[in-house]
DNA sequence: CCTACCGATCGGTAGG
DNA sequence: CCTACCGATCGGTAGG
């Protein structure tokens, strides 16, 4: 019989994950050495290596685990039954709550995803295009002209305008701040809403 | 009289910034070397620092540069005699045009000012400030609300929603695709223009 | 005593 | 789960 990992190896292997993206998020990636991880993580720099075959593999489990669990909390917040403008209030607000638990993955997601490997990046933009779908669609619901075949398609530069004021917000958003979650997460949503109905006229 | 530096000396500064700024943005500041640098330019390493003091000082011109630049074109751009919401268009449109012609130097500013040394940052900042002042301002205009004293502020999130939308562009938009940069350019003012007035109602 | 510029190599540190 | 190392490459500087 083959031996088995130890009980523990997936508990340990998530706390390096969340070490490192602390890490990753405040010094980059590049200025992350191995060293210093094990040093944070309390381990000697070869263990790390017990756990991930290389640096890249630590980054690119960082990242796909983030977008996968942000996927499922989008998904989870949909409700293709609401009105349009408050499933998009919705869809936009799981987004949010879900970056406010995942800081340091988010930011890493944000900033070192194109230090990975080509292959690696392929299959986070995957994950990337569904999660971008999903807004697009509830977009679409606010304003069908969104997706006119006129002379410019307007959906897709109306979804990353969104993305934008979404993905932007780790850089100046304080939850200590006088602006909760909520509201911001209510006011980038009245924002589109408002401005996709009038587009298009 | 002192010796003067030789007469062609800044136009070869401003060829090594524009040869770092592609290098930069395409493999990161921390993954160019000096030589590769140098190679690129057509001169060698040891050269390169006859002309910055170090690396960082190649890294602090070039967003410096970009974001004065970026500056001026909006300061002359802006009319505040016209109605809000052409005044916020043409501010847009300056941006995105600066942007245009500064591909490079905008990735730099956008994914790498965190590398620099803290001093350096906040004489970067303080140019950052001026001109998310002026799109504020803009922005204001078209709904006065936004300045209330509530229990939030609303212009500045309203302020960093647009910047997400300007400032992301890079990451999808492209000049040879369906779409316009003043076609992108008038769908970002309308958006705002018409999600802005509908605020805070 | 200045500038412009090169080939070669320095001390340290990276990921593994 | 560690110490001891490696091949390579880094940013920066020497003499001339």
């Amino acid at each position: 019989m083959a031996r088995v990992r130890a009980a523990d190896y997936d508990d340990k292997r998530v706390k390096l994950l969340m070490v490192a993206a602390r890490l990753f998020a405040r010094n980059g990636f590049d200025r992350t050495s191995m060293a210093q991880l094990g040093e944070a993580a309390g381990v000697s720099k070869a263990l790390l290596y017990h756990y991930y075959e290389n640096k890249d593999a630590l980054l690119f489990d960082i990242v796909e685990r983030h977008l996968c669990a942000l996927e499922a909390q989008i998904l989870a917040a949909d409700a293709p039954g609401l009105a349009p403008p408050e499933r998009l209030r919705a869809l936009i607000g799981a987004a949010l709550r879900a970056y406010r638990d995942s800081d340091a993955l988010h930011k890493v997601q944000i900033n070192e995803l194109d230090k990975l490997p080509a292959t690696h990046q392929r299959a986070i933009r995957k994950i990337q295009r569904r999660i971008v779908a999903l807004f697009a669609a509830a977009l679409a619901a606010v304003n069908p002209h969104l997706q006119d075949k006129g002379e410019a398609a307007l959906l897709k530069p109306v979804t990353m305008c969104l993305f934008g004021a979404m993905n932007w917000s780790y850089l100046w958003f304080r939850d200590d701040g006088p602006l909760s979650r909520e509201a911001y997460a209510d006011l980038v949503a009245q924002l589109f809403a408002a401005g996709v109905g009038a587009l298009a006229d």
